[in-house]
DNA sequence: ATTTTTCTAAGGGTATTCCCTAAGTTTTCA
DNA sequence: TGAAAACTTAGGGAATACCCTTAGAAAAAT
């Protein structure tokens, strides 16, 4: 018997699961969450063999609520559910601890074999995204095209762009000099491959780091 | 007893909408499909009193879509399914005759709600929604806090702001003034309430005019 | 414990944007 | 056809962003 718990903050995605799996002899979904901190505090109690855990949360980021419970719930094995095609997010979640990941349009077939993939202790990807990641891992990798990754101090700055602040308004909100703050601006941009604060937030759009 | 369709690429959405659906003796589910096409080709040989909608299909925008089936089906009651909470969206959805709209986080209450009002032939929003478009209509309407119009050149310079042009560039792509540039610009940050370039780019992404 | 990364910050420019006012021309629409 | 809206241009100045280099201190990773 393999124990299922689902977090998505849709209700009608969750339902949609619950049903699916229902008529599933050897499966059973023991709970259904909308948010991230239920499901922390339901996982006290009981815990599940597999997490659906939708990665577009209310209260906390999917990344990091899968980093939490792969550290705190080492049994529960996480597939992670979106509508992400991108294949770099596919990557940063793989690296946080998720042994899955599908896409909301997957049919019972693939929920059933991710289920019972993950629940032999080996990971699952839906088969078109294993090939995207097969075709982008071919390319260079030293450039990382794919996912560019922010420091903490320029994931702040970044914010405070795109909340359309000045330089010297950003300064002061994160109590350092202008001159720091443009040193990450150029560290982003560079980062981001933008030719200026518009293209940073464009592209910061675009590759979902906001 | 009212008939009902279901649009949305999610597989599990569509059966999430359908077992919360299935115990309602007044409501039978005649179809589900997977995008627009098929949904199309299917309402040439019947029609349900009500669809529920996916705006973001991957074959044709739910926009459109919408327009099409209250012209070729006017029977046909269209209630739209999305996560955007944006305003200025639903709006465009209800000016294209949709009858109806709900997020997707909707529970089994207001599903039925939905129905049942609709079927009456009256407009459901989600209460939040509602709440929203209050607000908002509440405020100067002469200055159309919705929708701002942008006036085709406006148009080609946000474009151009977009592709990260600076303001000579622009001019040359256009073949006009850098001061021109210059005057659009300020004239779309007033019509979008920006504070400078990266906001009219957040803020044209948003109600998505780009 | 040591290397690497990140964070910090400065000087010294240049380029660009932002903001105001003003006004002639063209297009659109009633 | 006349009025309104849109498009065009401009001057001038303040503010801000962009770009380069350099470099020490703090934090993180190995």
């Amino acid at each position: 018997m393999i124990k299922v718990s689902i977090t998505d903050d849709h209700y009608v995605v969750l339902k949609g699961i619950e049903s699916l799996l229902k008529d599933e002899k050897h499966i059973r979904v023991i709970s259904i969450h909308e948010n991230g901190q239920d499901t922390l505090e339901a996982f006290e109690v009981e815990q599940p063999d597999i997490l659906f855990l939708d990665i577009n949360l209310p209260d906390i980021n999917g990344i990091v609520l899968t980093k939490t419970i792969t550290k705190s719930f080492p049994n529960v094995r996480v597939i992670a559910l979106t509508n992400h095609e991108d294949v770099s997010f596919v990557k940063r979640i793989l690296d946080n601890g998720a042994f899955g990941y599908l896409l909301k349009n997957a049919h019972k077939e693939e929920l059933l074999q991710a289920i019972d993939t993950v629940s032999k202790g080996e990971k699952y990807l839906q088969k078109d995204i294993e090939k995207k990641i097969l075709n982008q891992s071919l390319g260079r990798k030293e450039f990382s095209a794919l996912q560019p990754k922010l420091t903490r101090r320029e994931t702040e700055v970044l914010q405070a762009i795109y909340e359309q602040l000045t330089t010297q308004e950003i300064s002061e909100k994160l109590f350092i000099s202008p001159k720091t703050v443009e040193a990450h601006r150029m560290n982003i941009m560079s980062k981001l491959g933008a030719k200026n604060s518009v293209g940073i937030v464009k592209i910061a759009i675009q590759k979902q780091l906001l």
